[in-house]
DNA sequence: CTTGAACCTCTAGTCACTAGAGATTGTAGA
DNA sequence: TCTACAATCTCTAGTGACTAGAGGTTCAAG
């Protein structure tokens, strides 16, 4: 059994951090001492992790929340864990197909001044007010 | 002149959005008929699409503070106004970096299980469970 | 038994909006 | 001119995933 401050240095997750996951659910309620404070054991230690793990992969709570679920009935059908996992990796497929875009248009703006002249003749703030000098949609 | 509702069309921002803007002080207060609704000319109209096009770019409300400081001040140098924009050019791009990252790990989670199984054999489950299936830091 | 780090709960703040309530105004048709 | 009613107004609260801080209590080492 160790404390919250000891989970936390584990997990690298912080103590606030942790009771926030408990608060939405995510963790169950841990045990507490006499004296109200938290104690966990290699459960909770492996659901955090798990937990951890998911976030860094950028699954929302939510989603966290559905694969937890499924984790805690062994016996039942995968089908939404593959679901959750495809449609989050459509989401980072999207989202790097936008920032890729932006990269283009960023990358025209920052090259066109060298930050020496002066603001009513600067490329960046031109191309901000003019969206017709982008090369495509962003 | 025209209303607030005739600029959200023009310009595609949402009516509440453009109050929000006047209120963190990107748009200036806007001139108000006698029964205080708010009227823009094309000043208004200008400023709010260069908003737009910055938030569009990814530009945070602090930053274009920032550039439309500079642009009120057409005599003083643009340097910041770069430094804004290359330092926003490599923040997406560590975002493009780290989300391809996630997109590596996640086509292999995805791939590895097709749905059909059951949740305590699922490799989706497993590969969140345990980091050390990654095949790199993310 | 004392000290002080760690813990507790609760509230509020972050960012860039978005939603809704309840009241007022603008405008077009009768 | 009157009447609908869409559009506008202000204000408050909610979103997601935390983070920060206040003010009080508990644990563990010495
Ligand atoms: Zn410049
Ligand atoms: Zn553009
Ligand atoms: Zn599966
Ligand atoms: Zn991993």
């Amino acid at each position: 059994m160790f404390s919250i401050g000891e989970l936390s240095r584990r997990t690298k997750v912080k103590v606030p951090t942790i009771r926030y996951y408990e608060e939405m659910g995510l963790l169950a309620e841990a045990e507490r001492t006499s004296g109200n404070q938290r104690r966990y054991d290699k459960a909770g230690l492996e659901r955090l992790s798990f937990i951890r793990h998911a976030r860094d992969l950028g699954f929302s709570i939510e989603a966290i929340l559905s694969l937890i679920e499924l984790q805690d009935h062994p016996d039942r059908s995968c089908e939404t864990a593959t679901d959750i996992a495809v449609s989050q990796l459509a989401d980072v497929r999207e989202k790097i197909k936008r920032l890729k875009l932006l990269e283009k248009e960023l990358k025209r703006i920052s090259d066109g001044c060298d930050g020496h002249g002066v603001s009513e003749n600067c490329y960046v703030l031109a191309s901000l007010a003019d969206h017709e000098l982008c090369e495509r949609e962003h």
